[in-house]
DNA sequence: CAAATCTCAGCTATACTGAGATCA
DNA sequence: CTGATCTCAGTACAGCTGAGATTT
């Protein structure tokens, strides 16, 4: 009957823990959306990124450079694997590690990934101008630096 | 063997969509524990504040204020009712709906919550001076403003 | 009949835990 | 033996979908 959207109570909308999982739900969903269309996860771009930033690494370092869980990490590496993204080679002086390499054909994908993700950041920051695209990602950098230790801590600063 | 943090590559880092799904579980995670602490959830504390600042309300109309589903806020309101913080009574004017009304026992478990989500915001933004925490919520708010039709979208505009 | 409301049952994705097998 | 690594099974929770019953 009321064609009034209702919008949330000001108290409500001025809360930034709220606020932030409003716009990491639509940041999400853009990102997820256009990475679908490739058959691709956010998972995929962060281990090809990473791969191809820092070189041939075993799943526990890509699990702590990427925040992907050890666990999670095995599925991302069968379908880079699978797709021929990346080689899993056991590495020979230590025979608990796989080192996960990165293929022509893995940065040919990051590259398509990249421009996706670049598509996507730029559709979630639309409204802000340049000089507030900055500022925002730098206080949130700010924030998860603070409280980094999200995962266990391997030891105690840099 | 290296006793190295193993960071991530700065281009992941520099990638807003990542550094607001960190801040988000950060966030969702400081608010937790201290709800959990009071036995509530953060919906419970959305639909006590909307209450509290909007009046007496149907499900619906609570549902589309602070974003909870309306299949999840059967089970937020049957807690909700059964501490006695809110009554809900049939509407009779329209007998689909259910009238929610704030009780004053859920007006003081209110100002309990109020009290813990501040905490949890100010530890959140620990890192952040007081204009750049500010700035970071106008940011914020501005971002999921414009990307709003995260649901349905009733009408166009107010 | 179309549309809205409340409710229930279930699905998907993400973050995370635990444990077994292997090996340094 | 301690501890790290890879793998698999499974949990918990959030967001979301679909459908049935009731009422407008």
């Amino acid at each position: 009957m009321s064609p009034t959207p209702e919008p949330a109570p000001a108290r409500l909308r001025a809360i930034p823990s709220r606020l932030l999982a409003g716009a990491a739900l639509v940041a999400d969903r853009l990102v997820g959306e256009r990475l679908a269309a490739e058959g691709a996860h956010k998972w995929h771009f962060a281990v090809l990124v990473t791969l191809a930033e820092a070189g041939p690494a075993s799943q526990a370092e890509l699990s702590r450079r990427t925040g992907v869980y050890r666990s999670d990490m095995v599925a991302v590496l069968n379908e880079l694997a699978d797709t021929a993204c990346v080689r899993r080679d056991p590495d020979p002086a230590d025979r608990r590690r796989n080192v996960i390499t990165l293929t022509p054909a893995g940065r040919r994908r990051l590259e398509r990934l990249d421009a996706l993700i670049e598509d996507a950041q730029d559709e979630l920051l639309a409204p802000l101008a340049p000089a507030e695209r900055d500022e925002l990602t730098r206080l949130l950098a700010a924030l998860t630096e603070h409280h980094r230790p999200a995962h266990p801590r391997p030891d105690e600063e840099r």
